[in-house]
RNA sequence: GCUCCCUUCGUCUAGAGGCCUAGGACGGAGCCCUCUCAAGGCUUAAACGCGGGUUCGAAUCCCGCAGGGAGCGCCA
């Protein structure tokens, strides 16, 4: 058989490094064994659901690297891939369940589960259904009906024994009957509840692995309880730990991490995240920079962690340098522009791959590029305190004769620099300090052989006028 | 409250009774390379939550405790 996951958000908003890791791992473990990722929509709230967010989702998932090969952009034999349009499936096993005797209509309100809720847990009980409508005789239910009340469905849960399964993560689950409370799977206006679409799903789409959040775990024997009622073939379950941010606390939407899109706008390359989020949780042998294909090779269940993994921004930004280096130059050009259009005003089309190679191995973000950019083609900003001191301490006339050498022409930095060393006597640093201080501004940065070659000599030269003039 | 899950360096983790004087990676420190930064190479500091067992021997097994998390929704 071969292996069939799915990853199925809920489209009620953007989407977050929690899911987006479980999109990936469901992704990279269809890969490995060449099987298929299906993108089902969980659209069956309808208030908060919208179409905008599972456009923005699509898009954000295309971006990370994770395709699925069945969805509702791409059709399959299995759709529709929106639980909003799979009503008439829901109703035929609900139908089953109903004449197995297995639901009942609820009519309590909002109101009173919720007063029902609160008594039970003051009273120290687990807040589960109290079953007042469980017993209701048919004419009961045909009077309320009557009445013009809308009941919700519920799936009446055996009384005794347990459910048992084995999570592919934490190994054997047991959870007992009595501590689950008869559940809603169908909402009083006709739409199925998560438990019930969910596992329906799974089952009826052939998926034969779900990997999801540790917060469905004692969900499981419900979804389980279900399908078993319904003679549908459960999946296998792993249950994979949550992402907390620094404190250990849930990742939530203000803290660390965040969306992908605002990883996105921050400038993160998508192979970055790629990288760290396959890692996050999950152990590979090898820690080197890898795209898709080679971590879906590496991917297996049995790596994978049982404790909440902390997203750590440190660890993101290496993986963030890997992708910088390992990116092709048009690549990196594009990642610089994106969304800045004055560094393709900047930045000559000409010097464009030049300008990417020289400061490919000290920028980190986008914004990097741009302040390169001014200091090879721009109005240099006041040097930095550290770079100042530089031109300062420079020995007197350094300048005087770094503007001689120049005026006799010097096509290249190194002929230049050497020029400069036997004008001047200085070598080592005292030759190079001032130099890169005068010409960038600062004393850290690319190659000067590099940027020398990308600026303009009549730029070069109003450098070293100015720190010459600074060096007085 | 009840049920369930989790707990090894700062972080991600290896570890399935002796191979552990607990290994790797990121980050830190130092050195080398080098005009600088980065990269790279080398070195180094840094952890088994606590308490009881079981055993010749426990990070690994058992029991408590503590801490963190999840579920108990007409949310998914």
């Amino acid at each position: 058989m071969t292996t069939r996951t799915r990853f199925a958000p809920s489209p009620t908003g953007e989407i977050h490094v929690g899911n987006a890791r479980t999109a990936l791992f469901c992704a990279l473990l269809a890969a490995r064994d060449g099987g298929t990722l299906i993108l089902r929509i969980e659209d069956t709230d309808a208030a908060r659901s919208l179409r905008s967010h599972e456009d923005e989702m699509r898009a954000d998932l295309a971006w990370l690297g994770v395709r699925w090969q069945e969805g509702p952009d791409v059709g399959g034999p299995k759709g529709p891939y929106r639980q909003s349009e799979r009503g008439e499936l829901y109703a035929a096993k609900l139908e089953q369940l109903a004449t197995r005797g297995r639901v009942y209509p609820c009519f309590c309100t909002a109101l009173e589960l919720e007063v029902s809720r609160k008594a039970q847990l003051s009273a120290g009980k687990p807040p589960r259904y109290a079953g007042t409508c469980a017993k209701l005789s048919v004419p009961e239910i045909e009077a309320r009906i009557a009445k013009g009340l809308k009941p919700a469905i519920r799936f009446r849960v055996p009384e005794e024994g347990e459910t048992v399964f084995m999570d592919l993560v934490r190994s054997r689950q047991v959870f007992a009957h009595k501590d689950i409370g008869d559940f809603i799977i169908q909402r009083a206006d006709g739409s199925p509840a998560f438990f019930f679409s969910n596992a329906v799903d799974d089952a009826l789409m052939g998926v034969t692995h779900v990997l999801r959040g540790e917060d469905h775990l004692a969900n499981t024997p419900r979804q389980l309880l279900l399908l078993d009622a319904l003679g549908l073939k459960a999946p296998q379950y792993a249950h994979l730990s949550l992402i907390v941010g620094q404190g250990g606390a849930p990742l939530s939407k203000r803290e660390g991490g965040g969306s992908l899109r605002e990883l996105r706008a921050e400038g993160v390359l998508p192979e970055a995240l790629l990288n760290y989020l396959a890692r996050l949780g999950h152990t590979y042998s090898d820690n080197a920079f890898a795209d898709f294909d080679t971590l879906a090779r590496g991917f297996d269940v049995s790596h994978l962690g049982h404790s909440p993994a902390h997203f750590d921004h440190t660890q993101l930004d290496h993986w963030q340098g890997e992708a910088v280096r390992h990116a092709a130059d048009e690549r990196l050009w594009d990642w610089l522009v994106g969304g800045r259009q004055e560094l393709e005003r900047m930045v000559p089309e000409r010097d464009r791959k030049n300008f990417v190679e020289a400061v490919r191995g000290n920028i980190t973000r986008p914004s990097h590029g741009s302040e390169w950019a001014t200091v090879v083609y721009g109005d240099l900003p006041p040097a930095g305190d550290e770079a100042d001191a530089a031109l300062h301490q420079a020995a007197a006339g350094f300048f005087d004769a770094v503007l001689g050498v120049l005026r006799q022409s010097a096509p290249e930095f190194k002929p230049f620099a050497k020029a400069v060393g036997a004008a001047t006597g200085q070598s080592g640093k005292a030759l190079y300090q001032p130099l890169r201080a005068a010409l960038t501004g600062r004393l850290d940065g690319p190659e000067m052989e590099r940027l020398w070659r990308l600026m303009d000599p009549k730029l070069i030269e109003a450098r070293f006028d100015r720190a010459r003039a600074a060096n007085l």
